[in-house]
DNA sequence: GTTGACTTTGACGTTACGTAAAGGTGTATA
DNA sequence: TATACACCTTTACGTAACGTCAAAGTCAAC
């Protein structure tokens, strides 16, 4: 299939200027110019102006995006894998963002104040780089867990204390969880640790505990796929292995 | 408390130069000039710079954003409820957009074809208005629970018609568990219908299907805080309605 | 009283295009 | 065959939201 300016546009909801721009930095040119010099794009076109529309709707200015298209080492696939990382991350700033919302509309509302600091969180880009600093990448997986637990606090009504006891604790979890995953032994001590914490956290949010209610609980994360594919995020098999491991440690294993 | 550029600018994580420039074309002025001529700024400023930013972020013009905060008749709240509603659409779009690139990787890899016009879907505000057009409002809250499928599909490696048929699905469960919550009655028709569907959906990722893991199911939809965060985030009680309908259905309500 | 970190007002530079001007091209229709 | 009209071209100036100097005044501390 071949495209003239205008298909290639409104192919890609861009304008014919932009498409010309391009052309004219060097990011991307036509396949071939036609005998009466109009630009033709190909296929091969196609596929770049997606990748180049990827990467502009990050913000990476069209100068770091030439460096990246036009590498002769690029790596499509991996690029890809990359983006989507920092798409996440942008949801993840997005979350932020509509927390504050959340928050703010609470404070027009009068039902809860904030400190002036507390006002321009989730702008300041600096924030989640000073915690990248300080815990390393797999932030980024707590920041999401984070972000669920803040909407959870909020229907449930927490005081900032009780959420943060919460949050660390869910996060302790997860850590813990992927470590035992490592070990393959669901009734081992890092497993069974899992599981307290689990045990711990779930009695922030239940009036009472119960075996039974822990174990049916494990077993819903294997059932319901919407749990599943949170826990097998990141290891699939994670959801199984954390079954196994609350129906160990509740003694409902038989 | 006052604040100088600096002090303001690194609060909110902008630079002194913005704040001048936004002097500059009155959309924010300092409270009072010092004698020396410093610009001093005040709670209200503060505030003001909070709202500048929301909107900032969201890509609106400063000569639009100059017009909304300084409208005599701007009602603050209102304004962050449609802030909010703005965010989420934005979220709703980069979630189109990393499924898009969780196919595109997918077809990097062989294990698909996209035609040029998939490429670029999730870059095209067009295709969000298309579907509001068609199905008015809602849809917001459909395409949610859409990507959430669409991200479990992925997951269970379902083929598009799979896929399709189990979204279908899903939004009639959560159509029909809203109509019926308004009724009061978890016994009543809908509700039961409601309870039918969720099966129905079920059977997808279930082996087997039965009454007693159907009906715990419903019970942890109430005793996890995600689950209800989840069924809750519209109407408050509708996941323990759910839950009185899923046991009234699989008659374990003893 | 002199650093050094702050502030001020110009003023020009930058990115990623928009927009208009002046003109050539392709093809359907009268 | 003319002409209408939607397409294409290059050239060039305009724009938004600041960044980045430069030159000069201010403030607190040592």
């Amino acid at each position: 299939m071949e495209y003239t300016v205008q298909k290639l546009g409104s192919l890609a909801g861009i304008s014919t200027r932009t498409l010309r721009y391009y052309d004219e930095i060097g990011i991307l040119k036509p396949a071939r110019i036609s005998s009466s010099g109009y630009r033709i794009y190909g296929q091969k076109e196609v596929d770049r102006l997606q990748q180049i529309l990827f990467y502009r709707e990050l913000g990476v200015s069209l100068d770091n995006i030439k460096d990246i298209v036009t590498a002769p080492s690029f790596d499509g696939a991996n690029a890809l894998r990359e983006h989507r990382e920092k798409l996440l991350e942008k949801r993840e700033q997005l979350d932020l963002l509509i927390a504050n919302v959340d928050k703010t509309i609470a404070l027009a509302e009068g039902r809860i104040k904030m400190s002036d600091k507390e006002k321009f969180e989730g702008f300041k880009q600096k924030m989640i780089d000073d915690n990248e600093k300080k815990y390393g990448k797999e932030i980024r997986e707590k920041y999401g867990n984070d972000t669920v637990e803040k909407s959870n606090a909020k229907v449930m009504n927490m005081t900032k204390e009780q959420h943060e006891e919460v949050t660390a604790l869910a996060n302790q979890v997860t850590e813990t969880l992927a470590q035992a995953f490592a070990t393959g032994d669901p009734a081992g001590e890092l497993a069974q640790k899992a599981a307290d914490l689990h045990k711990q956290w779930l009695t922030y949010f239940w009036n009472e505990y119960s075996k039974e209610a822990h174990a049916g609980l494990g077993q819903m994360y294997v059932d319901d796929p919407r749990f599943t594919a949170y826990y097998d995020e990141k290891q699939p098999g994670t959801a199984e292995f954390f079954k196994d491991a609350i129906l160990i440690y509740t003694g409902m294993n038989k």
